[in-house]
DNA sequence: GTATGTGCAAATGGTTTGCAGTGGG
DNA sequence: CCCACTGCAAACCATTTGCACATAC
C-alpha cells in the first residue's frame, strides 16, 4: 500500500486495513471495529471511521452506501456491483460484467451531466431462503 | 385515492399528499414538512414521517432512498429510474424505459435468489452546471 | 364510544467532531 | 520536536417512538 508522506503509518490503520482485508463479508464500521478490537482493545469506533474514510479516500478501499441502511466496507476496489439482502441486510459481490458504463446516454436525463451510476441488486440471501423455505 | 376503510382520512394526511402531488422535486420529509406547514402550522415532523410511510405502504407514493443520503418522496408511483446531483444533491426522474428488470439473471449471484435492482444514475444538474462552468 | 391519528419531546442509531494528550517520522 | 493521529465523550442529524390528548367515523 503506496501512501503519500504526509501520512503515518499506525498501529491502528495498519490493523484496520488488514482486517478488512481478511473479511469478505463487506463489514460495516461497527462490525469492523468489533474485529479490530480483538487486536487493539483500546482502538476507539471514532478512530475506525477516520481511518476508513481516509482509506476511500486515498483509493486503497470502497464505501458501499445502500438505501437507507449503514454503510458497508470493501477492500476488493476492482470494477463490480453487489446484491443485499433484503431480510438480513448482508452484501455481496456479484460475479459478471458490472452494469454498461453508458447506461445514462439511453436515457432523457434533463440536461443533467450523467458522471456514472450506482447499481444495487435485492434478493434473499442463501441463509435466509433456507432458513424460512423460500425458493 | 382509494383507502381501506380502518385508516381515516385526516385533514393532516390529506394536506401532506396534495403538497407532495404538486411538488415535482422530490422533496425530503423536512422539505415536504416546511410546505406543509404553511398550511398546518401546528403539524409535527413526526405526523409527516407517519404519514409519509403509511401513504408508502398503502403504494399511493414512493420513498426514493440514496445511498447516504435522506430520503425523498415521490408521487409518482410509476415504474422510473432517477438521477441525483453529486453537487447540490438534488433528484430528478429520467425518462426513457427503465432499466431492464431482469438486470440480476446475467450476474452471478451466489445463490441468492433475485427480487430486483436499484438504479441511481449520479450527475452534475443544469443548475450546477451554469454555476461552476461545468460542460 | 373507541381506537386511530396527532403534537410534543425524548430516544435511537449511524456517523462526525472538539479537544487534550500520544507517538510516528 | 512537531503535527498527524488517537481515545473519549459530546454533538449531529435523520428518523422513530412513547405518551396523553384529540378527532374521524
Amino acid at each position: 500500500m503506496s501512501r503519500s508522506q504526509f501520512q503515518r503509518n499506525t498501529r491502528q490503520r495498519e490493523v484496520i486495513l488488514e482486517e478488512l482485508r481478511k473479511l469478505h463479508c463487506h463489514p460495516t464500521a461497527t462490525g469492523l471495529y468489533e474485529v479490530v478490537r480483538r487486536q487493539l482493545p483500546r482502538v476507539s469506533l471514532g478512530t475506525v471511521y477516520r481511518n476508513l474514510e481516509l482509506l476511500c479516500q486515498m483509493g486503497v478501499i470502497r464505501k458501499l452506501e445502500f438505501s437507507g441502511n449503514e454503510a458497508r466496507f470493501d477492500a476488493d476496489v476492482s470494477d463490480h456491483d453487489h446484491i443485499r439482502c433484503v431480510r438480513c441486510g448482508c452484501v455481496d459481490d456479484v460475479g459478471g460484467a458490472p452494469l454498461d458504463p453508458s447506461v445514462g446516454k439511453h436515457h432523457d436525463c434533463h440536461g443533467y451531466k450523467v458522471l456514472g451510476h450506482r447499481l444495487e441488486l435485492l434478493g434473499i440471501c442463501p441463509d435466509c431462503r433456507r432458513s424460512t423455505d423460500e425458493s
